[in-house]
DNA sequence: CAATATTCCGGAAACGATTCCAGACTGACC
DNA sequence: GGTCAGTCTGGAATCGTTTCCGGAATATTG
């Protein structure tokens, strides 16, 4: 059936650890054997089973990534650049959505436990709790989150707030609104506590509205609420709720942002395509992905080098055509 | 270190043989036996080794999933609902993104094959020969492709582009214009097929705009081919390339659609929320990662039951703000 | 040339599960 | 009670690779 190496051994007319040592270190055999096996081996075709290999390893030359939800613009960008970057170290990706699902992500964990050297998750939904549970197991990166004992990759989102908040006062505005993301979302508590610090700097009033899915549906879920509240802006959780929210305020005949403000968060493609563009914050997603591999690979080479690195990413206020003057 | 079988078996007092078919099948043992097997495995945190396993069963518990470009809305949808599926007959998903080089995934395909049991080969852009050299090898089904002897799934990209063609006759349109995506996708030379059939079938006018990445950027970088040519209304291979003609048409001064109709294709998320909203062809994305799957287990359980099955999936117009009466 | 160091190679033991095979035990029946 | 069928279990082989260990061959040195 498929070409093992002693099939490769008994062409080349040596033993399976000649083959070994002359596949995996050339240096260690003498170069005619080298050759010897090396032809065989092309002649086969022969491609060395990596789960043979993991098994008496212990590596599997491969890294999970568990992210919440896969629809999100968001996450396909960070997880292109984790593949990209993975890659070019011969990793390869293993993929969980859990659907923005808590539950699901402890057992998605444990299923790839086995077959990968490390888990980069993205935005974990989890309890601290039960994602500590797995501090001595596996090397694990965070993204999107703090949550000790773990490395993590995040953004300077109370910056990015602070950005948001100037740019809004400066065009007038005192009273502005959130629409929080899922309670569950690091992010978004780091957000909503960033946005506070930075009203309060200001001695601008801030409504909460209510938490939402992180989806278009969730923010125009959200918009009522927020036309019903005094205020001349409004901050989304990311760029899907304010995509929802302007597609309900259009819907309800409200001008954007002649009569209101809307600010996103995330900076995903779309946002400046839409009408009005969206001002929002952009993050580097694909730098969030590609450190997050670097700080893992780093961890997995090295158990507690990097123990508890915390890299914090600059986030960078994008002003589009959804802010305006406040109105009076 | 990790805890195996053989701790199991030691601490419940029976064998390894014992306690794998405890876990594996209970019927096959004695209830007592069972009972102590599966306390001793809860007490120790027992896992099975999927890797250990997967060596001696040859069945690996993943599938390899391909694509060119996660960067495009239209495939993470498409990964999700496969990895949706597959969680729920207890797959995991391995992601190789190829960032649109054919060179790139024969050396993916390579890489996982030893990890999986199957392959979802997603809009893969390398030559028939090359995929064909994996037809002995391991299951592989084929998604917006159609090549033997690989069962496919597809979309009607004929049928859409046959609405789209009745669509815009009926608003006067005579002469359109099609904006091509890559030379390597089979459903950009699909949907041109189908295009030129739909048109001639009218009597209408058709011009080919070179082809360019199937991206926003791509579809700027034809924007001003198309206003060169005696055309009022561009077809785009898909909704990316649409939304990248609408910029630069705005950015030029065109306005969409009154000057100008413009379809796209694939109704990713995005395109009811830009302005104009995008008319396109929808297509079921989440069927297609869907049945792809169910069609990849099937091969998987009997290696030539549906063979070469071909299912073909129906599109629909949506009609939106971007298309209107032909400008004379 | 003898003694020693070095290189290179083959045999065999792992890794952790599954599975075949045969033996021990149980119960039923004559 | 003896025989037989059937159930349940443990031992051992197996998957394909890596790696340890010791022996053979070669090179180095005095």
């Amino acid at each position: 059936m498929a070409v093992t190496i002693k099939d490769v051994a008994r062409l080349a007319g040596v033993s399976q650890s000649s083959v070994c040592r002359a596949l995996a270190d050339p240096a260690r055999v003498r170069p005619e054997t080298r050759e010897r096996v090396e032809r065989a081996a092309r002649e086969l075709g022969y491609h060395p089973n990596r789960v043979a290999r993991s098994l008496i390893t212990g590596r599997t030359g491969n890294i999970g990534v568990v992210l919440p939800d896969l629809a999100n613009p968001f996450f396909p960008t960070v997880v292109k650049s984790i593949q990209t970057r993975a890659r070019g170290f011969d990793y390869a990706v293993f993929l969980s959505d859990t659907d923005e699902d808590p539950a699901v992500e402890v057992p998605a964990i444990r299923a790839l436990a086995k077959q990968v050297d490390g888990f980069l998750l993205c935005s974990p939904r989890a309890t601290d709790e039960d994602l500590r549970s797995f501090a001595g197991e596996k090397p694990i990166v965070v993204l999107n989150r703090r949550i000790t004992p773990f490395p993590s990759v995040t953004a300077d989102n109370a910056d990015g707030m602070r950005q948001v908040v100037a740019h809004l006062h400066a065009l007038g505005h005192r009273d502005v609104a959130y629409v929080a993301g899922p309670r569950t979302s690091w992010s978004n508590r780091d957000r909503l506590r960033g946005l506070r610090a930075a009203t309060a700097a200001r001695g601008m009033t801030l409504v909460e509205a209510g938490n939402v899915a992180p989806t278009v549906d969730g923010g125009a879920a959200a918009a009522d609420l927020v036309l019903a509240a005094p205020v001349t802006a409004v901050l989304a959780y990311n760029d899907l709720v304010a995509l929802g929210l302007i597609k309900r305020f259009q819907a309800r005949g409200v001008v954007v942002p002649e009569q209101l403000s809307v600010v996103g968060f995330d900076d995903i493609l779309v946002a400046g395509l839409v009408g009005p563009p969206l001002t929002t914050v952009a993050i580097g997603k694909e730098q969030i992905g590609r450190v997050g591999v670097d700080l893992l690979l780093e961890l997995m080479a090295d158990r507690d080098s990097t123990g508890t690195a915390r890299r914090v990413l600059p986030t960078q206020l994008i002003v589009r055509g959804s802010t305006g003057p406040a109105f009076r």
